[in-house]
DNA sequence: ATGTTTTGTGGACAGCGTACACAATACGGC
DNA sequence: GCCGTATTGTGTACGCTGTCCACAAAACAT
């Protein structure tokens, strides 16, 4: 309603739509809300915005390219979740500010997912796969996208001298690891179990071990005692295994 | 082919396949291992059996419920590749076996990640649930399934006095927060950019930071300065920010 | 006012999951 | 061996989906 028209306010004619685009994709971040990716139905959508099927073809190439586009509105809003415990992070010294910025980003990252799974899902749990900076409408309020916030955040920790600079590289990924593979089990359902305080609690023990993790220079664990022959082979097995590993 | 025919082998007429039920779970890890769960379409599982669409429902009472049964049996092959794993531990102190089972555990399910994303999707990254250890057939060899596994691996390092017993309640959550979320974020894309030898890197210290998060008895971080107020409201964005937030 | 570009409509198609009625086969009791 | 019954695969059909095409209405440029 009230949409502006673009010269004269003709208000018969409902031919011209006004802001399709924008209702679309309102429409598809609804449908992600509560159903997660796979509810976002191009022809839903378009029902709701009050328009033709094709309609839809106007403004997105597909359905996955209007899912894209809502998984990049679902991608802000994680941002802006951060940001928002971020915005709560008392004044203190560079140490504790680093510190409670990385924890403000798991803490906001693991709220949104609880608090909007459908979103959540949609934001990252993709077949298609993810680009984790690429969409500008995927950028919080500060203009930076969930990875960025932190990748901030543990620059903020290098500076304060909380995390040693040569183990900087990759850092994100240990950080993202723990607190995603958290969120998926929690939106998965193993933790479902559970009651909120108890996943709270649990959240709390995986962001210390992130901390725990990326401050220790080197692993005190010697690695005398592997095994050579893993060593060697890692993680290719390759051949046979697969060819034979579906269930009886 | 070379069914085994209940009674008497009529070879001429097809119409009793002998074990369709078998031949469209083998179809639907078929499609899981290249597509993922939503590859799993119960009319292409038919078609690779020879049989008319409809036929599946005499063995399975959706597609959901085929889908299901995928996933058990990837399930069983995530907990195989465990344990292909855990075979692999040489000889040791306890100390030892019990440290590098649970690296084993680690490995096995990022190798295992890596070398068959579909399965690996089709077990964990599903919408509706996931049900833990409830499917017998979702068991490897030793009747374990993944988690089980884990979990196993973790009491043993409680045995050999290398996780405090009051830290062992809740600690399969962190080492699988941790190792599920890497493989997620290789999954997806993020980490595509990455060689195979900087994403075993990445994973080793993903590892690494679990057994630094497990051994620590109480973190050393004061709470102290986490501010009252982010208590209260929690997570409410609600109203009006889903309008707003679509890009422009 | 007129021609061009944009945007929504109408109709169609194949593919999907699934429901119902029916036919072919296997099995158990005689 | 025969026959009723339960099991299992077939045929047809419906509504839903994403997407393509030709066409019409509105907006814009001239």
């Amino acid at each position: 309603m009230a949409r502006p028209v673009t010269t004269k306010a003709r208000a018969r004619a409902t031919y011209r739509h006004g802001d399709l685009r924008r209702a679309l994709l309102e429409a598809g971040i609804a449908l992600a809300r509560d159903g997660g990716p796979e509810a976002v139905v191009l022809r839903e959508a378009t029902r709701r915005a009050g328009v033709v099927p094709n309609a839809a073809y106007r403004h997105f190439a597909s359905r996955q390219d209007l899912l894209n586009a809502v998984r990049a509105a679902a991608l802000a809003a994680v941002a802006r979740a951060m940001e928002a415990e971020l915005a709560a992070v008392p004044e203190g010294t560079p140490e504790e500010v680093a510190r409670f910025s990385l924890r403000a980003i798991g803490l906001g990252y693991l709220r949104f997912a609880e608090e909007e799974p459908g979103l959540f899902r949609t934001a990252f749990a993709v077949p298609g796969g993810l680009e984790v900076g690429a969409d500008p409408s995927s950028r919080g309020e500060s203009g930076l996208g969930p990875f960025q916030l932190l990748g901030d955040a543990l620059d903020k920790m290098v500076a304060a001298g909380l995390l040693p600079p040569e183990r900087r590289p990759g850092a994100e990924f240990l950080a993202w690891s723990a607190v995603h593979g958290f969120a998926m089990l929690v939106l998965e359902g193993p933790l479902h179990g559970f009651g909120p305080a108890e996943r709270r609690e649990i959240g709390a023990r995986v962001i210390e071990m992130v901390e725990k993790g990326l401050e220790v220079p080197r692993p005190a664990v010697s690695r005398k005692a592997s095994p050579a022959k893993r060593g060697e082979r890692a993680l290719d097995l390759g051949q046979g295994e697969a060819a034979s590993q579906s269930e009886a």
